[in-house]
Parts: structure tokens; sequence; C-alpha cells
DNA sequence: CGGATTTGATAACAAATGTTATTGCCCGTG
DNA sequence: CACGGGCAATAACATTTGTTATCAAATCCG
């Protein structure tokens, strides 16, 4: 069984095997959507092999909001929580193995934790790194070059550079896929 | 007595008191610098009366990352949260009336919260939504032009182009001066 | 294996944005 | 009232970034 957040997430004992069997399985190819734009998000997705990104139309070109690996949970949150039409879709890049919970489900999970002090606070804590990270995102988009951008790509998530096409990662970082390859043979070039 | 959080955030009845006597008042001049940029923040502010801005340095520019006016809550969140130092700076951009709350006493009021289900739910659904907020920020930085990230802000906080001067404006839309005023004048013509 | 599609690099030109300098206005203070 | 500092507009020039087009390499699929 795959279980990346028996030790972080879920109680021990009892509840475990409750839990876990609102998971289901399923193998999916590339690009494969799993929520469309739009789409109100019933559901939570977890990888266990693959890797899958979120993106949203703006006048014809898609631009990529995130990237998700291994052991990642992904869903549109906002549509997810509040019941609203998704402004982002959900696609896989790699053909991979995703297990996925209902809404139904995640929510009775959420309610029986919230009455657990330490998983309350655990979940409370998730919410706001997440909140953080958001918020590290937006400062750097508005401080950082794109080149800044790029070199902190390289060294905080070098997964991202390794497995995804170059041109999500262009429309991740707000420029030009040209602009991107002109970014990496000036570094290129810099580094000799 | 200034009540603004009275229905939003607090119980009625017997606790009142006891909370909204841990706020004390304190009136400051224009450009009175609340919390310094490394500081730990211990104090969470209220304000009752002027205008505020989050700011940090970059590279001996400062940039602001954020506005706040009469009613709204302002802290150095990350610092604040997990007594790291401060990234930001906190400063006045008016004078004005201020009311500030130590982290000691702010995180015994939020224990108590937290057990009272309506209002724990509360607790995290403000979360929830800050952090949609600058996920949504952060979207806009990559995806909108400048002009059209005025735009916005002109739609959304017009107090903040009534009130704030316009150099922190180019700042927080990490645009040069000459560059904001270039869209005004571009807006201005078209408008004609 | 071979053709089609995806991906990435580069050139040439256009548009957006930054930098520096200058000017004028407004406003608070002595 | 005069003066200085903060603020905003504008011009001239430099740099960054986007757009379009072309080509080559890699990869997928029948």
């Amino acid at each position: 069984m795959f279980t990346p957040f028996r030790n972080k997430f879920l109680p021990e004992g009892d509840k475990w095997d409750s839990y876990v069997n609102c998971f289901k399985r399923i193998e999916v190819p590339a690009k494969t959507i799993l929520l469309k734009e739009g789409e109100i998000s019933k559901k939570m997705f977890l990888i266990e092999k693959g890797c899958i990104r979120v993106w949203y139309n703006n006048n014809g070109k898609d631009i990529t909001s995130q990237f998700f690996f291994e052991n990642e949970m992904v869903s549109s949150i906002e549509s997810f929580r509040k019941g609203i039409p998704s402004l982002t879709a959900i696609e896989t890049i790699e053909p991979g193995i995703i297990w996925w919970i209902h809404k139904k489900d995640l929510n009775r999970i959420i309610e029986e934790i919230k009455e657990i002090p330490r998983l309350r606070d655990m979940f409370i804590n998730t919410i706001f790194e997440r909140a953080f990270d958001y918020m590290k995102y937006f400062f750097s988009a508005i401080k950082d070059t794109p080149q800044q951008r790029y070199l902190n790509l390289i060294k905080e998530r070098p997964e991202v550079i390794k497995r995804v096409p170059q041109h999500y990662i262009a429309s991740y970082l707000g420029i030009s896929t040209v602009h991107l390859s002109r970014i990496k043979s000036k570094l290129a070039k810099a580094k000799q």
C-alpha cells in the first residue's frame, strides 16, 4: 500500500484503515485532464508516480501556475473548498499513478481531525505554510528578474527543470519560450 | 470603544472585555516604523485611523508588499507566527491611531477560540482566504501587464490610489516611477 | 524503420520597461 | 513670505523582453 502521509497527517491506529479505503487508484497517460477549467472540483489527488501541472487560460495562452510530483497532493483548492467553478485545469505531464479521494470523504476526515488538537494544529499550520508560500511567490514575482526566478527554480525545485518541458517552465515564469532560451544560453556562457 | 472586530471575530458576552483590554492604543505621526526589517515581530496592529505599508529592501530599493487602511489588522505574519526575524518592515504612511496587542495575549485568545467550533472554523477560513488572496496576487503578477495590474488596483482598492504617494504604488506594482507615470498619461489620453 | 509531432535554439525586428536628468508643483517649517 | 524637501511629469537614451519565423534535434507512434 502507498502510504506517503501515514506519518505526516493521519492518526495511527484504528482510524487509518477507514481513511485509506477512501482513496481510489488510477493509472493515467500523459496529458490527461484531471480537472477542466470551469468545472467544480470534487476530488483531491495524490501522486504516487508522475508529474502534474496546474494551469489556466489567459487570452488564449496557457499559463502554468504550479507543478507537482510524487507524494504531493493536488487540487484546485479554492474550487474544492468553496464549491465554485475552477479557474484552473489540472493535467498530467507524464504518465503516472494517481490516488484520489472524494470531497465528501475528505471533509469527513477533516471534521474528525479538527477534534484532535495535535492534528488540528498541524492542519492549521499546513494552511499557514501554504499561505506563506504563495506570499513568497508573489514577492518574488514582483522583485526578481525572470533570470533570478529561473535560478531560484533550479535551486529550490531542480525536479522541475529536469522533468518538465521548457515551454511549461517559461509559462510558469511568465516569460516567452524565446526569452527562457536566451536566459539559459546566457547562463551557460557565463559559466564557462 | 473602537470595536471593528466585535461581530467579525470575537465571541459575544463575558469574554469580550478580557479580550478588548489586551489592546493598547497609540497615536503615531506619518513615517513611523512600527516594525523594523530583521526584528522579531511581537505585536499585531489594528488600524483605527490612518494607513500603513509593509515593505522590504531589495538591493537598496524598497519594495512595498502591501497597504492597509482603517479596520484592517497588520503584522509581519510569518515573523509573528514563527518567531523568526521579519523580512519586512511596517511603517505608517499617514499620521494615525493604532491599537496593538502582544503576541502572548493574542495566542491565548486564539487558543480559546480554537475550542469553539464556530470560531475555529472562522479562523481556519480566514487563513484560507488569505492564502487564496496571495495566490491570486501571484497569478496576477505573472499573467497581467503592469498596466492591467494598475487598473485592477484602481478597481479593487481605489483607496490606495487616492491616499498613497505614487512612488509607493510603483514599488508595489514592481515598476519604476517613470513607467507608472507613463501608464497614467497613456490611460488619460485613451479616455479623452 | 520513417514520417509526424514536440521540443528547443537562434536571428531579426518591435514593443515594453528601466535609468538618468531636468523641470515644476505643492506643502510644511522657520 | 522664502526656502527646501518630497513628489510627479516628461524627454532621451539604454536595456530587457516579446513576436515571428526558421531550422535542427529529439521523441513518439504507426
